[in-house]
DNA sequence: TATTTAGGTAGACTGAGTGTATAATTAATT
DNA sequence: AATTAATTATACACTCAGTCTACCTAAATA
């Protein structure tokens, strides 16, 4: 009854490379296929050459297949340099580094990471998915930007939110996808980002009181730094 | 065999409220269902008391009845008012007041067009539908941005489309939403979003010519107006 | 009033897709 | 040789989109 111990040896490599056959079989069908239509468990299964049974047993559901997919371009978009970011002694310095990073980790598999997050607006599930991944950055961004109130000593901390919050949406895919349409490579704007994130920086450090919800009635209101 | 001629006076009417009935219960479902799992032929027309088959009857399939709900957001999210956008004499003003415009849009349906945006990410047809609305907007931004530099009259036509394609992506729902998230209400981030803009127009007055692609390792590059 | 037109309905049907269950096959492990 | 786990083949229940046909009904027309 008891069952027996069972160590899978060289079986582990053939599952392993099961696995990546069937998640890169995903991401061509993603890429290829019109929008989401035509990506399917059988269509997966058949470009990958195993049964629709072996997706099932490998992955669980086609949200579990998507997850896995999610941590294969994590790995192969160049997330691990990321590490190197928090090393650096100046915060602008690693903001402007990060921006890069993530600027080349949308641009690796973008219209793959396209469809990812629209069907995370689609299914609360998968959703929680991105949104975790999502907040990681949030967290960099913020021990970046810790570092960087740390200096003068100038912002409270309830500004320092609304600082990682702008530079947390002004570093998220949707941005960089809108900001390049069709024509612009995602490296050509990483200098619009990096530039438009140093703004918003300023911008954070100037106003710390609330701005009044008064009418935008006026346009001669002083906007450059003083 | 020639068909007599026929005009519907009081049925028009009766078919009006059929129509608006069934995309009331389209957005109604959208808002309610877990993401778009649940938002179903069947499950609409059940829920406007009507028969399936008068919804394919209306509009044709699922994403003639989308269609149809983004024109209706689209009267009742105040969209009519950018009309009187374009008659403002100051530039700056006309694009606040833009900003604030959209702002509402965005906020008065926002899950109902996070899903649709998501579908539109997914599906290439409706994906078209979304794109011609988000072409009217840059078209708009354009507008004024040209009556911006007629003044001094300093800035290139290229540097224009970029300096435009920069408010198209500030004043997009993905970023609104990102930047808003789940506690800040978009009225609260219009103010951002309007001083976000200022600050990217001044950038790409600033950088007529292009910056060169250099390492990001000099925190100390001067980014303060000069 | 009789006829025509068109919106709305009911029901059946195809085709595709997800997810589950069960048993059989195969190869590595014990 | 027995066991374990991956993979497979097959069948099944269920949902959904979209199409088709026939029908009912009320408004419009002659």
């Amino acid at each position: 009854m008891s069952p027996r111990p069972y160590k899978l040896g060289q079986r582990q490599a053939a599952t392993e490379q099961t696995r990546t056959r069937i998640i890169a079989a995903a991401r061509d069908l993603l890429i290829a296929s019109d929008g989401f239509s035509g990506f399917s468990i059988d269509a997966v299964a058949r470009l990958a050459d195993v049964a629709r049974m072996t997706v099932y047993h490998q992955f669980g559901s086609k949200i579990g297949l998507l997850e896995a997919l999610c941590d294969s371009l994590a790995s192969s978009g160049g997330m691990d340099q990321l590490a190197s970011v928090f090393r650096r002694p100046e915060p602008l310095a690693a903001l402007d580094e990060l921006i890069k990073i993530f600027g080349h980790f949308w641009q690796s598999d973008r219209l793959v990471t396209r469809r990812l997050r629209g069907l995370a607006l689609l299914d609360p599930d998968f959703e929680q998915v991105i949104r975790a991944r999502d907040e990681r950055r949030r967290h960099g961004l913020s021990a970046i930007i810790q570092r960087y109130v740390e200096k003068p000593g100038q912002t409270v901390p309830s500004t320092v939110d609304e600082a990682v919050n702008v530079l947390y949406t002004l570093t998220s895919f949707e941005f960089f996808d809108t900001l390049a349409g069709p024509a612009r490579s995602l490296e050509d704007i990483v200098p619009m980002v990096q530039q438009l994130s140093r703004s918003a920086l300023h911008l954070s450090n100037e106003h710390n009181q609330k701005t009044p919800q008064t009418e935008p009635n006026d346009p001669h209101e002083r906007t450059s730094i003083g």
